[in-house]
DNA sequence: CTCGTTTCTGCAAGATATAGCGAGCTTTCG
DNA sequence: CGAAAGCTCGCTATATCTTGCAGAAACGAG
């Protein structure tokens, strides 16, 4: 049996049950628990589903608990640039979340978050992407805002004028943008001009402007742009930063904080 | 039993008694005290619950019971009719999806359906439900449109007025109902009034109205109507049903196809 | 068509994570 | 104060994962 129609039949076992194990799947499917095993990691580097020890979950199932399975041992630069975008917020704000990998750390930093237990609402979440959204929505202290739109595939990002519509109904306190590329001269800047369409909107509504982006965005350029460098008030990054770099986006009245 | 699989049901316990014991729920999923006091202290570790000496409580005070949120109720009988849903809809056609375990299982019925695997777009999928987004959201065969919306707290369905204005922009094929209850005199009916307001919206944008419901929802009534029995062209039900329910429903013009 | 290269799969051993058990400590409450 | 319940910690057994290697299959060049 082929890879690719092993993988097809994996993923259609894992949305009939939900959920399937190494030692059945390898059973069923007549191959080594091993084969299976690698399998199961390179799906989940696509995203096609959720490893876990002893099998894996279909990715976005209804009722999956928005739970991290990994609790990783040292945070990643990404998980520390979350944090810290985390504690700019305050409570009782409503604050807009973009699509991508940092800003998903960030909701789940402000899921845990330990002064945002509780309240009516303790934070009001506005994002136009289907997974924050699904992670967030189980909890009970957040009041969760979706922007309507068009998913697009890969990115979970909900774009499109069904979503520019909605944005323009609501204002917020401050917005969390995750970005392929910033840089101080020509701003920051997303992979599909639709994403950064809704981003920039976002940005537009908001009183104050976060982006976070590891050090490896910084000083690159990208094809749709989202905003100019002057509309963003504080820069998250890591400390890998170089402090040239730092000094130009300061110079253009950004706060930068690397941690 | 798995880790995810017993964090699940202890999750669900929890909201559904509002408190539980580490003892109790030792002996209810068979595991040692020592591992529900971990699972505990883990699930408080990520804000799913508050831990208390000798057992856990909610987190906050939802007492919101999601009973149609338990896994696996009548799951056979569900997907045999969701089976039979997906089956009714046309390759190309604009279908609208509700929230709930019942549509959940039509949106992975159709996932697989051998002859919609391609297309551009083999299928237009419109719903409030988040996780119904987020799981077909990956497959590229089908265009997701998502309304906006507050989601409901403990729950994945998208309410408000942000989810209407986005429906009213927007014409369906289908409709495809998940509903709590189900009579010919009294009509369709939610557990929520809000959702029951985007479920009436979505009927209305529709061409077709398919009704899907296991026999437990026959009969029933429920605080929130969505439109009445007239309003909708076939119901879908399992084969437990009685021959008096159906003619009752046939009586209003509706068909029934019990599977 | 043949040979060499690359990729994939299965096997097995070492590494890691999880669950159960019990001793000793802490909290609660009569 | 003392007993009982509950918790923490360390230990062990088991299950699962990772990794390296070898054989098999697919592929391309000559």
């Amino acid at each position: 049996m082929s890879r690719d129609a092993r993988w097809k039949a994996l993923l259609e076992l894992l949305v009939e049950q939900g959920r399937l194990e190494v030692e059945e799947a390898a059973a069923r499917l007549e191959v080594s628990a091993a084969t299976i095993r690698r399998d199961f990691d390179q799906l989940a580097e696509q995203q096609m589903l959720v490893r876990t020890r002893g099998g894996a979950v279909v990715h976005g199932v209804s009722y999956e608990l928005p739970l991290r399975y990994k609790t990783a041992r040292r945070a990643s630069e990404k998980q520390r640039v979350a944090k810290a975008v985390a504690d700019l917020i305050t409570p009782g704000e409503a604050v807009g979340l973009t699509g991508g990998t940092t800003t998903t750390e960030v909701a789940r930093a402000l899921a845990v978050r330990p002064d945002l237990t509780s309240g009516s609402p303790a934070l009001t979440v506005v994002t136009n992407a289907l997974n924050i959204a699904n992670e967030l929505a189980v909890r009970p202290q957040f009041k969760i805002v979706v922007t309507g739109g068009v998913a697009r595939p890969q990115s979970y990002e909900l774009v499109g004028p069904l979503a520019d519509g909605v944005l323009g109904q609501i204002t917020l306190d401050v917005a969390v943008l995750g970005v392929v590329a910033f840089d101080a001269e020509h701003g920051a800047a997303a992979h599909d001009e639709a994403e950064a369409a809704v981003n920039r909107l976002l940005c537009e509504r908001a009183e104050r402007v976060i982006v976070a982006a590891d050090s490896s965005k910084l000083g690159q350029r990208a094809f749709a742009r989202i905003c100019s460098a002057g509309s963003v008030d504080v820069l998250v990054t890591d400390a890998a930063v170089g402090p040239g770099t730092i000094g130009r986006f300061e110079e253009a009245g950004i706060e930068v904080m690397a941690v």
